[in-house]
DNA sequence: CGCTCTGTTGACTTACGTCAATTTTTGTGG
DNA sequence: CCACAAAAATTGACGTAAGTCAACAGAGCG
């Protein structure tokens, strides 16, 4: 069996959860999250390489990653796979407004992960009960769409090595908003080959712009962990604009 | 001055809007027009290479493409330009939940344009009193975000010739749909260095692929114009399945 | 302890980029 | 409608970033 039902006394509780703040319910009043709760039929436990759902299947419900790295892919025809989204604690997926269209892309564990599980009926009776979540949603999809964007400008107009600082940057930024930064560096599950995938190279190829970070000092992937010595750095090869006026960088 | 607003007189009407069925308002019951036309703030006229919003600005408005055919693109700091969505009529743009977001993207026009503006406070008004509306909108945006993942999937990990095959495939497709395919033409403006900035690959390199399915009959592009001779050996170039289920092929 | 998976490194190949000269097409004004 | 300039496309010679192949070295695991 590919996805374990986490037991029923073992769930986590909505009112409680850490990264609440970047789901698609963060708005929700604090005396709805038990009514939240009860939308969410469980929580899958998934191993490294163990998938969620399949491209060209249908699926019946929507997940927000609790816990865990994820990716999203697609396989083209000649075999090939190119990762599309790297999922992170908080992350939505699966949604589709139209119940009966196959999944667009597929979705595999990086490493050890917990999704939360909502039917999509829960979903549509949830987006039309609190209006609030529908801009919410309409939030996220927005951003997808600027990530996708981020994503093709990347793929398409960068080299090797700006396209896997850009990576190892945008997730090391994005889980340090998450407060899980230890000694300057992030859990980093991805292998170089998923590195590859996501940024359109050969894995040979990864190893060697890799290599050539290290040796610069600029950021270090290894025994699943991203280590980032010097973000501007890392920034400036990516020919990223970081944004810190808040004292604090961010992507944009 | 850029974009020119059509005088009242010339405006095209709501209620006979023949590219209406593609967009945001496709499912608005037929007394409903005229209460939708007074949403509309009036329509913008831009001649080819005109823009119409541009990247890290401010937009008051959205759009819906009425006629033409038009660029949704970004620079990068290298001043590289990386084209993300080719706009035919019926198209819509420039929608962001949060109103004081800067556009993460410029939009110029490829051919003679005309879209319909809509100020984004209207929008908000039409989401919240029509839940229809909503739904639609969310449909668009996860097309949006599956049309992303076909371009990142195409660009990651196709050749040059797959690319361009790819394109020229996806354009004409979506142009059939709208009915306006001649003696399996399209009308197709964009120039050898828009399809360039959209594949991303040289602009001289796209003459050698584009001349190679000339010599292969397969496909054309001249004059302002795209010809599809093979369908089938284009979507295969483009290892992309076509399905025919329906007597009609479509893209997936 | 051996097996498999992942990463590294070197030698060689190739798809695509760059530069530059030339032709063709498009647009504009007389 | 033609003349002209500007823009777009083509072609060839040559350069290079990244791909391919292959051997090898650690790391993790039963």
């Amino acid at each position: 069996m590919n996805k374990m039902e986490v037991p029923a006394e073992k769930l986590s509780s909505c009112s409680t959860c850490s990264v609440r703040r970047f789901a698609l319910y963060k708005d929700i009043p604090l005396d709805s999250l038990s009514w939240l709760q009860g939308m969410r039929s469980g929580q899958y436990r998934l191993s490294p390489k163990q998938s969620l759902y399949t491209e060209g299947n249908l699926s019946r419900e929507v997940f927000t990653l609790f816990s865990g790295m994820a990716l999203v892919f697609r396989i083209l025809p000649e075999g090939k796979r190119q990762i599309l989204r790297i999922l992170l604690p908080g992350d939505f997926l699966g949604f589709q407004v139209d119940l009966d269209q196959p999944m667009d892309h597929s979705v595999i564990a990086a490493s050890e992960c917990v999704f939360c599980v909502f039917p999509k009926e829960n979903i549509r009776r949830m987006i039309r009960e609190i209006p609030e979540l529908t801009m919410r949603m309409m939030e996220l999809q927005s951003e997808s769409v600027i990530d996708c964007h981020d994503w093709i400008a990347s793929i398409g107009q960068k080299t090797a090595i700006q396209r896997v600082a850009q990576l190892f940057l945008m997730v090391y930024l994005r889980i340090r908003e998450r407060g899980a930064v230890q000694d300057s560096s992030v859990i980093f599950p991805l292998t170089q080959h998923d590195i590859a995938d996501a940024v359109g190279v050969t894995p040979v190829h990864v190893s060697r712009v890799a290599s050539e970070l290290r040796k610069e000092q600029i950021a270090d992937c290894k025994q699943g962990r991203l280590y980032v010595y010097n973000l501007q750095q890392l920034a400036d090869i990516a020919s990223v604009k970081l944004d810190n006026t808040t004292g604090v960088y961010r992507w944009r």
